[in-house]
DNA sequence: CGGCCTGTTGAAACTGTTCAATTTGTGTGG
DNA sequence: CCACACAAATTGAACAGTTTCAACAGGCCG
């Protein structure tokens, strides 16, 4: 049982070097942990938040709209991630943010965690990395859905979350609880629940991957690997502050 | 006619209010102007750039490609952007960065602008807000290419092209020189270049656009945001430092 | 003039969608 | 513990949007 303080220190010092009076003004910061369900919204399109959340324990995601009620799931948010970035410099949303599953979450108001960033150097590094390989995984989502087939689609999303479960210590990176339904998983990747459905299918009885209800097994990584096309560059892991 | 520094300078206060020695600092950053001809790249995957480049003139696009060689555009770069923003702290690129017409570029070592950077607030607010809104950009394009038909897509760029024209003085907002061929089209929309031909038809005879050559014209401003969908709320416009 | 890149057009093929029905799983209340 | 309700998963068949392949036209440059 870590307390928040400690679990967003060690979030920092993933990514750079903390002084000892870096830590003490992170323990001044004013946390506040809350719970929320599943499917409930964080944040919508169009508000101006005022406080920033930090991911002790569940999965987030952001998601747009058309006009017509079709739903695009551009970004999947893991603990020890900050979740509005974009907001300590962005005064308006641009996207919903939604609980994938239930929630626990610190807060922190942005002004404070602005404060803190611009007087601690590292800190504001940590937070750059973050965003920037934000960004990164983005452009890999458009390479992945404007220009690869449904199979090598949802292969990739599956060897990105098996890479990211094991790095934010989600559970086992070759056997995972799926947490997302089809339809989400086709909102994430530009396809119908249908088609999502029948390419996992596929990808069961061709042996790369296993299921038991929502339990996703990686059986065959490499060839998984490489249907997807997968190369784990593009998450930018092992980056600390230079 | 102005410098490399005054250019500089006024991206930097469109976003926020510099003090003077600031501005006396930007002065004294080495850049190097140099001009490349179209299709040179300047950065690609997997490399470790040491510089920054500043765009002065010209477009340029950011790549990514499969292992067969198909291409997905992730991002077009405008005059007044810093194209190598994310490899202030990334150290190794993620992605390719070609010149998409002839190009002029202000060149700064990468250390000599991260400790401007790092010294002056105002400009790593201004930094922030650029790479913000870059990977909004990349939001509304996941949502163009994973849920609208190549028509919206198509007119979703035109109108994306017509705002950024505007405000970076590029050209008339209504009536632009279409920088790309109908590949490059295809490849930032992720469909193929025979149907992005029929869709630009379809919309000419539909009356939304106009072409000559590749002179696009936009006819019918409402019917074209409207069939695209387009909301510029996800550029932040007037995005200024809080 | 010749070569090459870009744009244009047609016809066939295919990937993924749509619609609709059925099954499975899960939680709730009696 | 069973019955019911509801969400999610599964399957089939017809359909649509986009791709593929192939051929040709136009414009620009050496």
């Amino acid at each position: 049982m870590s307390t928040v303080t400690e679990q967003v220190i060690r979030k920092f010092e993933s990514r750079a070097s903390l002084h000892a009076d870096d830590r003490a003004k992170i323990a001044t910061l004013p946390f506040k942990v809350r719970t929320i369900d599943a499917s409930t919204y964080m944040l919508r399109e169009g508000q101006r938040p005022t406080r920033c959340a930090f991911i002790l324990d569940g999965i987030a995601y952001r998601q747009k709209l058309t006009t017509n009620g079709e739903r695009e799931i551009v970004s999947i948010l893991m603990p020890g991630e900050f979740v509005d970035l974009q907001n300590l410099f962005l005064d308006e949303s641009d996207h919903d943010i939604q609980a994938l599953t239930r929630l626990t979450l610190a807060e922190v108001p942005i002004v404070a965690l602005r404060q803190f960033v611009e007087s601690c150097p590292a800190a504001g590094q940590t937070m750059w990395i973050d965003a920037l390989v934000e960004a990164s995984i983005h452009r890999e989502w458009l390479l992945n859905i404007g220009r690869r087939n449904a199979r090598s689609r949802l292969a990739h999303l599956l060897c990105e979350f098996s890479v990211r479960f094991k790095t934010s210590t989600l559970g086992d990176a070759m056997a995972y609880e799926l947490p997302m339904t089809q339809e989400q998983l086709g909102d994430a990747l530009g396809l119908t629940p249908v088609h999502v459905n029948r390419v996992l299918k596929s990808l069961e009885t061709d042996g790369l991957i296993a299921r038991k209800k929502r339990q996703v097994s990686v059986i065959d990584w490499p060839r998984l690997r490489d249907t997807a096309e997968f190369n784990e560059r593009y998450l930018h892991l092992g980056q600390v502050r230079r």
